[in-house]
DNA sequence: ATTATCTATAGATCTATAGATAATGC
DNA sequence: ATTATCTATAGATCTATAGATAATGC
């Protein structure tokens, strides 16, 4: 049925209208995904929301898991592009600069596209043991956001501060980001982008008594890669 | 049916085993909801994994949302026995010896009970418009803990900062615990305490910026209340 | 000929209840 | 007499598919 995955494409031109229904029944469960979760999006809700019968639904997507997935793929790919230039490499003068502009792109693409960080952490936090193909999209593309704070982390304190410790930092980041998306969720005249600031301001304070206090300074705190 | 709500109570002692069954039932009902979420919660899956029929499910709870909001109920007290201490008024000498105490028992609580923070976040980040009562008591029990960092904080910087930088010291403390709980959620071999102690180092060193800064350094951070 | 949508429905699962039966308290 | 469990099932909803039909590409 599935002819998403674009395995043996046909030399052909799809219909135009498919793509557009395509993106509709995205629309509808990306909206109902983000409200009630996985097991809260129906098929039947997203054939109401999207106004396209279940039959098209299986059409454009080989089951509810596959469909999850790729409202986690194009949530994602959005906020890339929210990303962009971030990413890509040194566009700012300055570690501290990349790392400042990091963060207000950050926070950004947070209000811009919450969707992606919302389901994802939905899926995150469940812990289901089948049909875990979009969490696991989500947690990979989580990973590699991570590698590249450690990354920018590791260029701003060279030579100052150890894998170890530069690892803490990056989980702290991360992990104030999450905690305040949650809490702008919960409360949207929060101002995401001065609490996020305020955040960056800790994490470097923390940096800079790590780096005072030397090396391993005491029982680790993560797994080594 | 229900007859947990304990309106009218008969002086009649109840036999002993219903108060066991009804423990196996929101047990079940915790790991399941745990794992999946609200709408992943069936009463066929609570039934199986705790022995005892739909019907006898339905006769110690009214229906699955007094089932579900029941076992944060549960767990938030028992998150509550493990924060009892923190909680009482002054048992530490200094307010930020009673910080440091509440951070340590938080720790301890997240890692003993995390039931109770990974279905109330789930909850809380999903935002279905029926069926609420489960996520309104956490999201009550959660503004009743905020309340008491703000009281905390407001003891420690007493004259140094305002209201809205008090506010938003404790907004970051409660981000960086829920952020630190989805990554030691996400890898279990993170050190969940000395990740808060770094966390509570960063908002201690925002707090002094802010007090030296004076107050009201910038735009609004949040709502009045 | 291929792409996409439509109607209709099979079969599984889910919430909730009816009504009989067992166990305990007074 | 009350508390609690048991069997059985109604009725709704959910995932997924079958098969007819429409629209477009070549």
């Amino acid at each position: 049925m599935d002819r998403s995955s674009g395995k043996r494409r046909k030399a052909r031109k799809p219909r135009p209208d498919g793509e557009e229904s395509r993106q509709r029944i995205l629309d509808a469960a990306a909206e109902i995904a983000g409200e009630r979760g996985y097991d809260g999006t129906s098929i039947a809700g997203v054939s109401e929301r999207s106004g396209l019968p279940a039959s098209s639904i299986y059409w454009h997507f080989e089951d509810k898991d596959a469909l999850i997935a790729a409202v986690i793929e194009r949530s994602f790919e959005r906020w890339l592009d929210g990303m962009r230039g971030w990413l890509e490499p040194h566009t700012a003068a300055s570690p501290l600069e990349h790392l400042e502009q990091g963060l207000r792109l950050t926070a950004k693409a947070l209000l811009d596209s919450p969707d992606f960080l919302r389901l994802g952490l939905m899926l995150a936090l469940e812990r289901r043991p089948e049909e875990a193909s979009a969490r696991k999209l989500f947690l990979a593309v989580r990973a590699r956001t991570f590698e590249r704070m450690l990354a920018s982390f590791s260029a701003l304190f060279a030579g100052r501060l150890d894998g170890r410790q530069v690892r803490m930092l990056a989980t702290l980041t991360m992990a104030a980001a999450d905690g305040l998306f949650i809490a702008r969720e919960l409360d949207e005249s929060l101002d995401l982008a001065a609490h996020l600031e305020s955040a960056a301001t800790g994490v470097l304070a923390v940096a800079e008594r790590l780096a005072r206090s030397g090396p391993s300074t005491r029982s680790r705190t993560g797994r080594a890669e």
